[in-house]
DNA sequence: AAAGGTCAAGAGCGGTGCTCTCAATTGTTG
DNA sequence: CAACAATTGAGAGCACCGCTCTTGACCTTT
């Protein structure tokens, strides 16, 4: 294990200790930008050495293998993307919840089809062979499912947030476990009737995303791209429960 | 351009010919192990090269380059899925709509789970620098879709397709534009909010499946995933617009 | 000034996609 | 049936990749 993310970053003292940050953070800069224009899979270390006017080996001193890199890029993308979608969500009334969730909808999609390569990265098919060390990214990674999860169960508190009619609300048992545990773990109010639409929007607003960002769309279906996310943003407020807006 | 798909397949004549063929389905046979072990980014000429017991370069004489064998997988991965959706759909009862939207979302569900690898081929984050080739991978590529389209077709013209309450049926004219080109395009009946919904039903589907195969949710978070996704699909149906089932 | 830590460079290993040449095999045809 | 020609496999080779190891130079600290 390297330094990566290191604890709480107790301003590096020494000019080594300085030397070496800058040269790891021109790393990530490097790898982000290979990333942008090759994708994942063909990200090479010898590249970014080349591009950091170093000989290959070098780049070993500072980034333990290719894995280790990866790591580090995954961490970046999720924490450009959690603070995007936080200054969203932030930036709009705390009441209106539904205004809320439509700009974490909106800022979601907007990051991704800004950033396809590294949305790919984090939400597309796994690189083979690297496995995502949780201690490192699971805090990072989670900052936008909390942000929404944080929002329902606001507007639920609120009195904001209509479950579903009662045919549509049916959780069996198995699944109602799964909830309770979600529910005791972060907190929530929310029922499982709420929660499974949540669970639904979550995974539908990724879809839909997903479909354009890896262009499954086929290239002249849709031309009002915009018109159709706001809509789609529409009926999954409706389906997570919002009342107003 | 080669062979590939070849046209309506005239029954091969000369034995040189056959043995031909006989090779490259040996090659997209190994190449599909792979892909399934390994991964779409990991596939290689070279390995599946050496299972085929002949050398490297021997490979070229049937395959072009690496691109045209992914192209190969592509479709035979289309074909399997776009097989077994199709038996699973047909095997319901024609006029049960809703129950024919749910076999295609299990037997999605189903092959994507069996075969992570494959999906993740055609619905994850593209492989670099590969650009599929229309020609070959739109017919075969829209077979589930189509089928989704032709059950809420039928359903609709059996007047078992309620329309959404008006208030979220609101569809920007620059949209409405895209579904007059797909209602012509493909002979439906389907109105604009119904097509409006069912994109999203599409999006949704694909949203929830992918975030099972690339792990998206936490390892432990829920534990009884079928559940989980058999009421994600009665939702969907209700947003699709199904009303008995 | 000496000692220790840190660094870039280079060579090298085995892997990859892909090209080219050459010889052998094989099917077809006179 | 034999000669021809198309097809095929093997091998060498190029440039790239991840990664390891050794060497010599540099810089910081004592």
């Amino acid at each position: 294990m390297s330094d990566v993310a290191a604890s709480a970053e107790p301003t590096l003292r020494t000019p080594r200790e300085r030397a070496r940050a800058q040269t790891i953070a021109d790393i990530v800069r490097l790898g982000r930008e290979h990333l942008a224009t090759h994708g994942a899979a063909a990200l090479s270390l010898r590249a970014v050495a080349r591009d950091l006017g170093v000989v290959s080996s070098a780049i070993y001193r500072y980034v333990a293998n290719r894995d280790e890199l990866l790591t580090l890029l995954l961490v970046d993308a999720y924490n450009e993307l959690g603070d995007e979608v936080g200054a969203a969500v932030g930036a709009e009334p705390e009441q209106d919840y539904a205004g809320r969730f439509r700009a974490l909808g909106l800022a979601l999609r907007t990051w991704a089809l800004r950033e396809p390569a590294r949305y790919g990265l984090l939400f597309g098919s796994p690189v083979p062979g690297y496995q995502a060390p949780a201690g490192q990214t699971t805090t990072p990674g989670t900052r936008v499912i909390y942000s929404l999860v944080g929002i329902l169960d606001a507007a639920y508190r609120a009195g904001e947030l209509t479950p579903p009619p009662a045919r549509a609300a049916v959780v069996p048992s198995a699944l109602a476990a799964d909830f309770d545990a979600i529910r005791a773990g972060l907190g929530l109010a929310v029922p499982d009737s709420l929660l499974a639409n949540g669970t639904l929007v979550w995974t539908s607003l990724f879809g839909a995303v997903s479909f354009e960002v890896f262009g499954q769309y086929g290239a002249d279906t849709f031309s009002a791209r915009d018109e159709l996310f706001a809509h789609h943003l529409a009926v999954l407020a409706a389906m997570a429960g919002f009342t107003g807006g």
